[in-house]
DNA sequence: GATGAATGAGACTTCATTCAT
DNA sequence: TATGAATGAAGTCTCATTCAT
């Protein structure tokens, strides 16, 4: 594992643990066990380092949401699909989950790189497009569409990861009918 | 308005604009003109001050929410009321929503002091509660019904303050039909 | 001695010493024997404190400079007092003459603020005008007639106090009467 | 150009824009393209590439000092060439001039090096030696006649540079003159 | 109630330099 | 000759808080 690599899981354990505001350099230096030197040799400063971590891991959630799509299955099925599957990611990856959930919501965060990193999922995106184009799902702008949807899944993992909530095949399975219900025409 | 009250409301500022991690109590001092040693005899610390301004929104949010139900109506008609009496205390005070969003998404906040302050807004939660025991509710936990209900409407709220979105009393009406369909049965 | 004073006191010292560069903050805070914060608390930072001394000292200098000039004295003997008013003082001052020699000569120092302390040795700067319009001057612009004079003075003391030449009452008399042939006209 | 001129190259353009406090080995690095370790390979350390580079640059000005000095010219005559051979060198070359100025003044500059350097213009000084010893120039200590005469070089140099003072055929030969009335004999 | 000078731990970052390749 | 990843001490500054007035 290269310093850099070290020096970006240590940060993820971190933030998922203290949360941004308390993850400073110094305790990543301690924990990751390189140079205060290192980090900035690698990275430009503490924001490179969590916006770069944070690039990272939305492409990974962004790959890991339209696997297995079987562009056979019909509409609603593909919705259930990708659904579960950042589902499954998210709770599979719980520091991630965290990372990205304190990233989304920290107001100090620069839009533009939020922006940016939209092409890492892209696909998702696409799909949404053409659901409402087929007249499918509601006619709410694409990007509330997205918010509701993934904010439904976040709202869920974060229960069953701070143990509000257990999870069953049937909480998960009415958990995105529930989903669809609120998207869905009719 | 007392030294008390400017000390609250600078914070309230500073926090909606620059997020708590960047509100530092040098800046409240800065801002409010009170002195250092007044804050801390108002307030225990830093974190008293935070949650006793957490606490006095939270309230006012609870009442807010229950305004104008009238006995009369029918489930659905009070669902539809109280989406868009939070729903408008969020828009009519950005700051305070700001607030409240950041302070339900910092990981250092303290648990209990969430669950204290859920007494404010009680009589949503028996709204809820009775919905689910009358059949009309899907039987998810409470808490899960809540947070995505909030969560909706946080979604809605967020994207129109920061023009993500254009709101239209055609937007409010479907954005709450929609949010109605994920939680009712059928 | 007030901590405000302190510090000021430790930096002229370390600044002479050492020259800018090598006066860190923490040298200032371990010598002064005042904790970080009253630093910032006194000045904005440390371009703040520097800045600050050096205003004082140009004050100190300024006011030096016009002492005991008894205005029946002719223009030539006005001359020769002040100059040697300038020597004495920095002689006297050794440290405020290395200060304000690193101050004058360091790059990075904001030419706004020497322009605004110029105020501190107006007295100077109208004598030197009065010389060139009554004929008895070079008509050199002013700020230069004002360096090359200051230039010599400063030339002579920085020599004795590095002991690279010795002072003795011909040298001095001398050397103002040399600064004296360069500036007067015939 | 070899690498190592290329280091040289730009530690003189860094120092001259930004004065030594300012110029770090790192920045060197950046701007002149190579690697960290080349500087090391070619110089002991940061100090030994500024040593370097004043030194070269002391012997070019030592050159350009007594360029065309034709031996048939008098004393003084010969004094206002060398004069403006130096006056002419710093202007034509102003960041030499910065880096040189910059480095006479820095109090941590070893004052072994400044000796050792001496030599390259031992033509200057021997030049007013000879003056003192023929009576011309007053009888004040050679370093001390040196200091003067460089100073006021300097001082002309500096305003020009900075736009203080506008050059004009006149202005420089009046300097001249006045540099000359201060050290001449009556 | 209110003030504000003072604290000192800890924040982020840059520094000159080394060394295996 | 040349590279550049790695070092860790030291840099400036901000932080939440205290206490004598």
């Amino acid at each position: 594992m290269s310093k850099r690599d070290q020096i970006l899981a240590t940060t993820l354990e971190l933030v998922s643990e203290l949360g941004f505001h308390a993850t400073s350099v110094s305790l990543i230096i301690k924990k990751s066990g390189v140079a205060a030197g290192t980090i900035y040799h690698h990275f430009k400063n503490k924001e490179d380092l969590i916006d770069t971590l944070y690039s990272e891991l939305k492409k990974e959630m962004g790959n890991a949401i339209v696997k297995n799509i079987d562009t056979q299955l019909n509409y609603k099925e593909k919705f259930f699909l990708i659904w579960e599957n950042l589902f499954t990611f998210y709770l599979d990856n719980p520091k991630k989950f965290d990372f990205l959930e304190d990233y989304a919501n920290s107001p100090f965060v620069r839009k533009e790189i939020k922006e940016i990193n939209q092409r890492h999922y892209q696909a998702a995106i696409d799909f949404i497009i053409s659901g409402i184009e087929m007249g499918i799902l509601r006619n709410f702008p694409m990007d509330f569409l997205i918010n509701l949807i993934f904010g439904n899944v976040s709202t869920l993992v974060r229960m069953i990861l701070m143990e509000e909530i257990q999870l069953s095949d049937e909480l998960l399975e009415n958990a995105i009918q529930s989903s669809w219900d609120s998207v869905k025409i009719n």
